[in-house]
DNA sequence: TCTACAAGTGAACAGTGTCAACTTATTGCG
DNA sequence: CGCAATAAGTTGACACTGTTCACTTGTAGA
């Protein structure tokens, strides 16, 4: 007579907790496996839960997806950080960013992908963002606080630019635009390298060596 | 007593002429709705005929969505061919076929992006590119037939950076990494405005002029 | 006219994201 | 203590996906 139901085990735990955890099998699974590998059925199954549950913490697989890419942002912010400090010289600075993010990016292929090459709709916040970008080219302070993670990576790129062009080295004076094209420049090496990685480049270090050269000399006025 | 059958009226078609009717109707759903409502089932519908027989023509759906794509490098080498015409000065040149490059993504966003933001495990074919790239570093001559649509473009890229570089005219003489630099540049620009249209970026015009003119002080010597 | 083959179909399989209705465990309260 | 409220979790289904295999049907040539 031992009890019908098979020991349900279930182990309840707080809501918060949950939450980490499915966030963090989400995210192993996703790094390893890529995007398509990882379905809320695997990632319940590996987190011991049903898929049902994903929905209680996470409002559908683009919420997932984008708070894994929250975390990537957090990544890339600390190689931003890092690079810099320490560092004085507007010039150095600026590359330091631009090398600091193009290193993650290779550091983190897939988180890359899935943070800046794809629409995931919930991190498309628009209004926020030009908002966000207006004030800033009419120079006003922005606090921390009020910032998304994404903004903050920009913001970094965005004022090493403008640090170098107050420096009055280059030879465009429009901020905006030029961070643009930087971090266009640093986008598309990762991008290219991260996705066509049978391509034959060349040694990603020169390659990015060189790039940070070139967009610099590009930038700077001789 | 009418037919049983409710007259299957089923149209059949040779191969060849079903083969391009599926293929143009994939396209145009896909161009139009993106890479998720592109069913096989969907596309079978809308071609009037079952989603078996998409297999009979195409062996799976990356299939499919790389015969889509090899059509867009058709689309793109045409732009790049154009914009040369008649232009003879090597710097110009090669400002042409960055902008028709850029102009061309920008204009297909989706099939940009299925190009070259996705890595279709049947657009890969590694050894054959790399090969081809090696072949050019020791300047050998590629017959035309030998090459990939892609390796068109890209060879289109790199035989202007060549030109470039044989008129003197740049800072360093690496062909091979500069021509990478520069399709980084363009391409992260194009990848950069389809994928985010909400950020807010400086009028498109502005920014790929801005960013041609970068690259091209960055790659020319004083 | 019969046959061989090409063109096309039907039905199924295993997997996906998602949700409504249900059950179970835990916690605070009288 | 016992009971109710609520948080945590599950069941089972729906409509969809890519894909395959056995089957039928139309058509061209002998």
């Amino acid at each position: 007579m031992t009890a019908r139901k098979p020991r349900p085990t279930r182990k309840r735990i707080d809501a918060g907790a949950r939450r980490a955890q499915i966030l963090q099998v989400a995210g192993d699974m996703f790094a390893k496996d890529g995007i398509d590998a990882t379905s809320m059925r695997r990632i319940a199954a590996k987190a011991g839960v049903t898929a049902a549950l994903l929905y209680k913490h996470f409002a559908d697989k683009d919420a997932l997806l984008t708070a894994i890419s929250e975390g990537f942002f957090v990544t890339l912010a600390g190689y931003m950080e890092k690079a810099i400090e320490g560092v004085n010289d507007p010039v150095a600075r600026l590359k330091a960013q631009m090398r600091a993010y193009v290193t993650c990016g290779i550091d983190n292929p897939r988180a890359y992908h899935l943070a800046f090459m794809t629409a995931l709709p919930r991190l498309r916040r628009g209004a926020e963002m030009k908002a966000f970008r207006e004030r800033r080219r009419r120079g006003e302070p922005i606090a921390e606080v009020e910032m998304t993670l994404g903004m903050k990576c920009f913001g970094r790129l965005e004022q090493a630019v403008a640090d170098v062009v107050e420096a009055k080295l280059t030879r465009s004076k429009d901020v905006a635009t030029l961070s643009e094209v930087v971090w266009a420049g640093g986008h598309g090496l990762v991008s290219l390298v991260i996705t066509h990685d049978d391509f034959g480049f060349s040694p990603t270090g020169k390659l990015v060596d060189q790039s940070i050269e070139l967009m610099l000399h590009g930038l700077l006025r001789p």
